[in-house]
DNA sequence: ATTTACATACATTCGTGTATGTATGCAAAT
DNA sequence: ATTTGCATACATACACGAATGTATGTAAAT
C-alpha cells in the first residue's frame, strides 16, 4: 500500500476503529496490542501510530463515534405529556439500539465488561461518572414533573426513583451483554420496563 | 526471610490474597505484575510462585475467599413467611455488607470494574454466570411462592420479576462501586429495594 | 538428610515507541 | 503541460523495558 487521498486516509482510520471495536471485544483492551488489531485490520502498526498518538488514544477515539442521547432524553421528557412514558419509551428504545446495532453492542460490552477502570484510563473513567449523573439528573427532573403532574405514586421521593432506575437500566445491559443467549431483550424490553415503573405510576382511583 | 513453620506459610499466603486484593483494586488485573504485589506484600515473586502457579491462579484463589450466599437466600425465602420481604431483607443486608466490610467490597469492585471478562479468565466467566443464573432461579422461587400466597401483584411474572430484581441489584451494586461517594447505599438500600418491589407486591384493598 | 519455604539470578518473550524508508498525491513554479 | 518540491500515508526496522517462567541457591524445620 501507498500513498492513498485524504478520503482514503480517513476511510483506513475508520476501519481501523472498526477492527479495534472486534479485537478489543474478543479479547479485552489490555490484551489486545496494537499489532493484533494492525494485523486483524490488514496493515502494520504503523499506519495505527499515523493516526492515533498510542493505544489509549486510539481506545478514546473508538469510544468518541458511541454516545447516549441524553439530550434527546431530555427533549422526550419536556415535549411529552406523561414523562414516566417518556422514560419508559426512551429506554425500550434504547435496548432495542442495544440488540440491534452491532456496533453500539461491541463498544458497550468492552466497556461493561472488556476493560478496566483504573487511573490509566481517565477518559473512560470521567465519560462514565459524568454519563451516569447526568442521567441521574435529567431522570429525576422528569420524575419531578411526574410528581407536579399527580402522576408519582405518594411517597416516591424522585431522586430516589432516578437512582433506582439508572442502577436498573445500566445493570440490565451489563448483564444481558454478558450473557445475551440467555434471553431476548428485544421482547423483554418494554415488559421489564413496565414492571419497575408500575410501582412508581399513582394508583387510578 | 527462610524456612518458616507451616502456620506461617499459611500466613504468607493469606498476606499475598490480602495484597493482590488490594493491588489488583488500584491497578487493575491485567496491569498489576506478579512484582508489584510481591513488593506490596514485602514480598518476592519467588514466594508468590512457590504458593501459586501463576497470575491467573492467584486471582482465581482470591475469587474463592468470597461468594454470594445464595444458599442462604433460598433458606430465607424458604423459612419466613412473606418471600418478598424475605428478598428484601436478604438484599438490604447484602448491601450493608458491600458496604461494611472491605475485603467484600474490594473484591467486588475487582469484579465488576478492575478485569477483563475473556478467554483466559473462564474461571472467571463460568463463576459470574452461574451466580447469575442461580440468583434467577432462586428469586423466581421466591416470587412464585409470593404468588401461590397472593402477595404478588396480579400480572406480575415471577421470571420477569427475578430478572428485573437480580438486574437492579447488580446494577446497584455495580454503579454505587464505581463511585462510593456520590451516595450512601447503607442509608438508601432499604428504600431502594422498598421501591422497587412496591409495584410487585398485591395491593391490598 | 531431606524437604520446605522462600530469595535470587537468568533467559526469553512480548509490546511499545520511535526512527527511518518509500511511494504517492498535490501544488506551485517554470 | 511538465517538472520540482514537499507533505502525506503508510511500511519496515530497531532499541528498549517490562513481565514472565524457570532454574538455582539457601537456611531452617522436620
Amino acid at each position: 500500500m501507498v500513498r492513498r487521498t485524504k478520503a482514503e486516509a480517513e476511510q483506513t482510520r475508520s476501519l481501523i476503529l472498526d477492527t479495534a471495536e472486534k479485537v478489543f471485544s474478543e479479547k479485552g483492551v489490555s490484551r489486545t496490542s496494537l499489532a493484533d488489531i494492525a494485523q486483524a485490520a490488514g496493515l502494520t502498526r504503523g499506519a495505527i501510530y499515523w493516526h492515533f498518538a498510542n493505544k489509549v488514544d486510539l481506545f478514546e477515539a473508538m469510544l468518541e463515534r458511541i454516545e447516549l442521547p441524553i439530550e434527546s432524553l431530555q427533549a422526550d421528557i419536556a415535549e411529552q405529556a406523561d414523562p414516566l412514558t417518556a422514560l419508559r419509551d426512551f429506554w425500550v428504545r434504547a435496548f432495542h439500539e442495544v440488540v440491534d446495532d452491532e456496533q453500539v453492542r461491541c463498544v458497550l460490552s468492552i466497556m461493561f465488561h472488556k476493560c478496566e477502570y483504573v487511573d490509566e484510563m481517565s477518559v473512560l473513567l470521567h465519560r462514565r461518572d459524568h454519563t451516569c449523573c447526568s442521567l441521574v439528573e435529567v431522570m429525576t427532573q422528569a420524575f419531578e414533573k411526574a410528581r407536579r403532574q399527580g402522576l408519582l405514586a405518594a411517597g416516591v421521593e424522585p431522586g430516589l426513583a432516578a437512582l433506582a432506575l439508572r442502577n436498573f437500566v445500566l445493570g440490565t445491559v451489563s448483564d444481558w451483554l454478558f450473557a445475551p443467549q440467555h434471553y431476548d431483550l428485544k421482547s423483554l424490553a418494554e415488559p421489564l420496563l413496565e414492571l419497575l415503573l408500575r410501582g412508581l405510576r399513582a394508583q387510578p382511583r
